[in-house]
DNA sequence: GCAATTTGCATAAGGGCGCTATATAATCGT
DNA sequence: ACGATTATATAGCGCCCTTATGCAAATTGC
């Protein structure tokens, strides 16, 4: 077919992402919060309470980084430890309201960020966009994962 | 089509490369360079030799945070310092033959990644994403160069 | 049902990498 | 030429990760 070049468009894509993750990573968040401890945040709002290792497996980090990691968040106020009622070794780490507002924040500051900078775009770039939201979705889902996920992200932005 | 709620679309848009980088960040680099320094690295490939202010602003780092950097860079053989003919207080950072290798080598690991994702998309996401690849590319553009869909992306050389 | 092993987490020690404050050297303005 | 400015380096500190290790609870084997 008058197709195009598949391999070329694609790694043309490959380095147009890689610029993206370079603006983005320029961009950088005000929170105060590191990227590690905003990520761990944002997975323990989405996905309820979890046990440190099970955190510290999902973020990629040694089960001691997790450890630490979960003393800063529970400092700060945004997480606490819970016992888990089943195994009493374990440790339950559960977000809490000012955690979950945390979250809500930097969600928004960022997203801020990035429409602003979409809404600079010529309209043709941004229907493009949207119309490369479903793979994006899919290219950005968990391993082995590329469903259509229904992810309820909503949030009740304050409490 | 009907007409989208625009507004509601940006929002998913930002939503959805949030997702993207929070996937990149997963997918680590075994390099064993940091990311400021792939980062710094990069820049003085495609920019040829920088000052270290010069760098440090780019970068978004401090002079001192740069400073260091950069000795971790010479150490490692991967940039040297030249003395500034016309200002001897002043040091040009450059990329040495080696820290060409290793962005390149970075760059094509990184795309490789990508790559493996884009392939295990459904073939239409596959062209979404082509399609959107001006829009991706504006969007990772630098501030206030938004440029109309194309670029001469040619790597491969210092100065 | 008790000893040995395994599992879950915490602590300790160390390193990479950023920061602020400050020092040193060169340049510029007058 | 003297002070102010500019470019970089150094010192000291803190965050956040690592590996190695300790300890309590659960599990397994006999």
């Amino acid at each position: 077919m008058q197709t195009r070049d598949a391999p070329t468009d694609q790694l043309a894509v490959a380095q147009a992402l890689e610029r993206v993750i370079a603006w983005l990573r320029q961009s950088r968040e005000s929170s105060g919060l590191s990227a590690s401890t905003v990520s761990a945040l944002t997975r323990l709002d989405s996905r309820g309470s979890l046990r440190i290792t099970e955190l510290s497996e999902l973020e990629q980090l040694t089960q001691p980084g997790m450890t630490t990691l979960i003393n800063r968040l529970e400092e700060a106020g945004f997480a606490r430890r819970e016992a888990d009622p089943d195994d009493r070794r374990a440790v339950r780490v559960t977000i809490t309201p000012a955690g979950v507002e945390q979250v809500v924040r930097h969600r928004e500051g960022r997203a801020a960020r990035i429409l602003t900078r979409i809404s600079e775009l010529p309209p043709d770039d941004q229907d493009a966009l949207v119309a490369a939201l479903p793979a994006l979705r899919a290219f950005a889902a968990e391993p082995g994962n590329i469903q259509p996920s229904h992810d309820n992200n909503d949030r009740g932005s304050n409490s």
